[in-house]
DNA sequence: TTGACATGCAACCAAATGGTTCTATATAAT
DNA sequence: ATTATATAGAACCATTTGGTTGCATGTCAA
């Protein structure tokens, strides 16, 4: 067992993942053991065991040991992490201060919202 | 989902890393053209333009010219579909028969079925 | 026209990521 | 006691990622 004190997983990274994020969806029903959770996976058991690693370093599950099972679960701490992160870029369109600014520079008919989209 | 752009990144992917963390809270504040951005980064313009390119395709941001600048803002629009996201993982936290659930089920297991389903 | 500025893009590279197989250990059941 | 179950982890591998340099293109200012 490595030291998991030290080697903390970003909780933006952890969710960058699509088979992450899926794991998480199977944890908000109930906790579930490993052998469970990668059932739902065409990949390996360790691989499964290598995201439930990163989740756990990122604090979105913790796990408990029930006889020879794990049992991971959601734990709510970083997706609230998550969620002050979203809040900081809410005032980009909720200030109105912020769209003011954009007539104002742009001195055209700017409505802020949705703008013709450019592509590269 | 309202994207008109062929999402070539997803969102989650996209902040994922830190340097394009920083550089949307560098928008959040006002428009930015690539090389005004990319002096706040010990990188190459070369650099932050490909973050950029990222964060377009997950349409964290979007584009436009301005003589010979390109000035990037912040679009709401991929925000809002994290938000979602998290809203999804509130109840886990919020709902007062899930906590009752992980009380109970400490002794042994008794199944409360309170899920809505969801998928990606 | 010339030069400085702002950007775009191809080619390349090292490290991180996401997967595999094989082996080992601990617990449960027969 | 033996076998089946559940997990842990090492070693390895291909692809993706995040960065570089060098060069090309477009625009503004003298």
């Amino acid at each position: 067992m490595t030291a998991n004190a030290i080697e903390t997983h970003d909780v933006f990274q952890a969710i960058a993942d699509p088979t992450r994020r899926k794991v998480l969806q199977l944890l908000v029903e109930k906790e579930l053991p490993i052998s469970e959770i990668s059932s739902h996976f065409p990949m390996s058991r360790t691989a499964v065991a290598k995201h439930l690693r990163i989740l756990s370093e990122a604090n979105l599950v913790s796990s408990r040991k029930m006889g020879r099972e794990k049992r991971y679960r959601l734990q709510p701490e970083s997706f609230n992490e998550l969620k002050q992160w979203l809040t900081y870029f809410e005032r980009f369109w909720e200030n109105k201060l912020s769209k003011l600014r954009y007539v104002v520079e742009n001195d055209d008919e700017v409505t802020l919202d949705i703008h013709p989209k450019h592509d590269e």
